[in-house]
DNA sequence: GACCTTCTCACCTACGTGTTAAGC
DNA sequence: TCGCTTAACACGTAGGTGAGAAGG
């Protein structure tokens, strides 16, 4: 059992493939304390960020990598007396859809030297703003990252190819438009780079994390 | 006689195709005065903006659209009382590279509807600062924008398909490490929001050109 | 000296943060 | 009231400007 993942499905063409989520000891200390992630109408980037790595693949053969945001239940949820607890039926599931990593198609070969990384991406709840790089959520529901690989130098072909999905229990997050556990926003204070203005110490820790 | 262009080659499938150039009015104010733009080691944008947009397209074939840079002729340039004037010959030509625009491939249908931006491209020096976006100029040469259309949706096969050419004589310029003519330097301080600082105005001016 | 290149700088644009107060 | 959402804001990151001094 590899604790790594919660869950693995592979096409029969990528059985060696096996993918590292990088930052993984800030997505556990994000993940003990229930991850939040921040939803707004123009969009809201994920962090920690996705940051993905691949070995296994065939080098010469051409891939395309895909990541989405998928429901993890059916329930909604709220914050009371310092926990996360389901509070009814959760919105219908928003249609499935896929984000296409920029480096699209690529080799095994290239892709194998390389972190992908997902930091573009945002999420909404506002239907009306809709681009490549925004997932539609609901606030107040429980959703999961994963990413797919699909053994194919054709984008256009990728809902007709067998895929192979890779998911990590740590990216489980709640979506809010504000947070609600105290300890998740000091721990976005203390390693997201973009919200150094709000350290204790004014913003002098230096942190040359890269998205 | 159409004084938009100053070359074109169509490919048999492209005879309808045409190419507007965006912001056209800035750059037949910089083309009067002779275009100068920086070089620098870690690469420096073109400004204005190489924006241009597609009509006459088939709304359903599949398209890539590039660009490159190309010499004017063989000479080495100087500015000297006020006026460029031919100083030897050039330096060899540096082999042909394309820029692929982002987008590339898209279908005719979504290309006609939106303007395609190269504002990512820069020049450099420095050979060493290679990078898909980053074309090799040689300083005091004068060089011309050209935008590419080809009907294919596979990027790799680029090579091998036929090619429709267009290219815009207010799109020819002067290499320059630092600016020459003083002219230049006004249109450029007046025009890029960049230089916004160096406005008479103290900046205060606004501007909401997008690139 | 004349000409061209390189580097550092102040000053911008553009946008990613959590905070806060207001809205519903 | 309470719970959740929204918009404006100050304060960061990241990087595009020409100026000016220094270098070759």
């Amino acid at each position: 059992y590899d604790k790594k993942y919660s869950q693995v499905v592979r096409s029969p063409y990528e059985e060696n493939v096996q993918v590292d989520l990088q930052d993984l000891e800030v997505w556990d200390k994000f993940s003990a304390a229930k991850t939040e992630m921040i939803v707004t109408k123009p969009g809201r980037r994920i962090f920690p960020g996705y940051r993905v790595k691949f070995s296994g693949l065939d080098p010469n053969a051409q891939y395309c990598v895909l990541m989405d945001v998928v429901n993890v239940d059916e329930h909604r949820y709220k914050f009371q007396n310092g926990e996360w607890i389901v509070s009814g039926r959760g919105e219908p599931k928003i249609p499935q859809k896929f984000y296409v990593h920029p480096k699209s198609p690529s080799s095994g070969g290239k892709l194998m030297k390389e972190v992908l990384s997902f930091h573009k991406v945002k999420l909404t709840n506002s239907f009306a703003h809709s681009a490549t790089e925004k997932f539609n959520v609901h606030s107040m529901h429980r959703y999961q990252l994963r990413v797919h690989l699909i053994r194919t130098d054709d984008v256009t072909m990728i809902k007709h190819e067998p895929m192979s999905t890779f998911s990590f229990s740590q990216t489980t997050f709640f979506t809010v438009t504000a947070y609600q556990n105290h300890e998740v926003t000091k721990l976005k204070i203390a390693n997201n780079p973009f919200a150094r203005g709000f350290r204790c110490d004014g913003g002098k820790t230096k942190n040359t994390r890269r998205f």
